[in-house]
DNA sequence: ACAAAAGTGTTGCTGGTACACCCATGA
DNA sequence: TCATGGGTGTACCAGCAACACTTTTGT
């Protein structure tokens, strides 16, 4: 068979926009490029699609070099695809973004890609259209985590509800309140409530919670119109 | 400059997943490809991304060549990189999905490309890995139909309320409350209701409405929970 | 005993759903 | 006058938002 001669292949590249959680604040896991072009300019994590990897396997790989972990949510994000995007030579980026429990990152790793978590209304200026991507895995992450519960993934396999309440206001960069709050939490039937106190937040302690993994799967819609939409929050 | 010497550079297409409403029923604009691979199978219209132009310009362009239409409501739906997802050689396709009237399509563009109106519920085998983007495609289009007033797009500037009532049911496949229904769409304060009437469809004829532009950007977000999610009918 | 954070209940209101009949008109 | 599809109103119920005090315990 012939193959599709005439046509131009192109440079594809996979950018993961890597937000973490710590129990206090959202950050973003930034690197220092050590290469040109741009080199010591401010990016995200990224690299090409090679010829025998999807770019799902692609962006897994990268993670895993990155951080240490697998089995991170990580989710499809848009394509940039504008022919000048990158100044060297023409390199559509497949952006992924990625949702991890900072506790659990690897500080040598850190060290080793000059990789640095900045905090998410901290981050300074990006090279190519990284800004844009960024911007776009913050709109995608409020959107998608108003109708499910993808925020979970951020935090460690047992945490308190306080800690719950401030993930959910800094991604919205609001705040909410904590009746209501823990209410319709509670109300999704997605946690279980353990024995064991957190007692580093206060003397009372708070109880921790871990998710019913039973019932995560059937409860998943019970997130819809989480975020009661006050105000615009949702676009 | 260098350039990116050792990467590998892969082909890349756009494929575009029309659906096309006409009162009644949903359909989906496919082809019969003229050409090999897969000659005479059936595919969504599709073409490679060249050298100078964005995935964006080139899904804008293949649209207007299949449909005759400008303006054409289109988003980038998913990124399909499998590398042997294309067997004559590596294609990534950057899938796009579109809405239209359709009865403002051209006739003639449509002889002129094999391409054919099926039925949502008909369509037949795709090449390649199209099912999957069609799948894909009609998730994406309930899920964000639920959230955001995009059916507009598949209806002319006038339409009647039976007629949108029939567009919702399409795409949910379900039938809901006209009462109900109608009621729910007027509080979004997006329709303006004309003094003309359609008279095709009944004896005592429809009303028409028309969007309301001024309040349409305004009034977007109270479309949240616009289907009450019912049954799980949103993943 | 006091400071600091965790946890809990009630009320009013809004908005959703279920449900059945009358209206206008052309044939 | 009748058949066909268009249009409307009400009553009940669920779920959300607003709001403030008590509990626990370490120092």
């Amino acid at each position: 068979m012939t193959k599709y001669q005439k046509q131009t292949r192109i440079l594809v590249a996979v950018d993961c926009i890597v937000f973490g959680f710590d129990g206090q604040t959202m950050n973003l896991l930034l690197i220092k490029r050590g290469f040109e072009p741009e080199r010591n300019k401010w990016s995200l994590m990224g690299g090409f699609v090679e010829q025998e990897e999807s770019a799902d396997e692609a962006a897994v790989k990268i993670l895993k070099k990155l951080t240490g972990l697998d089995g991170v949510y990580l989710e499809q994000l848009y394509t940039f695809s504008e022919p000048l995007r990158d100044p060297i030579e023409r390199t559509m980026s497949i952006a992924y973004f990625a949702l991890i429990d900072k506790n659990q990152y690897e500080k040598q790793i850190n060290d080793e890609y000059n990789a640095e978590w900045v905090p998410l209304n901290k981050v300074p200026n990006l090279i190519f259209d990284h800004k844009k991507m960024v911007a776009m895995a913050k709109e995608k992450l409020k959107y998608k985590a108003a109708i499910h519960p993808i925020l979970f993934e951020l935090l460690p396999a047992k945490f308190t509800l306080p800690v719950l309440l401030n993930l959910f206001e800094s991604v919205y960069d609001t705040s909410f309140d904590k009746r209501n709050f823990n209410r319709k939490i509670m109300s999704t039937g997605l946690l279980l409530k353990l024995k064991e106190k957190d007692k580093t937040g206060s003397k009372k302690g708070a109880f921790y919670f871990k998710l019913d993994k039973k019932h995560y799967q059937k409860n998943f819609h019970k997130f819809l119109n989480f975020i009661p939409n006050p105000n615009g929050l949702i676009k």
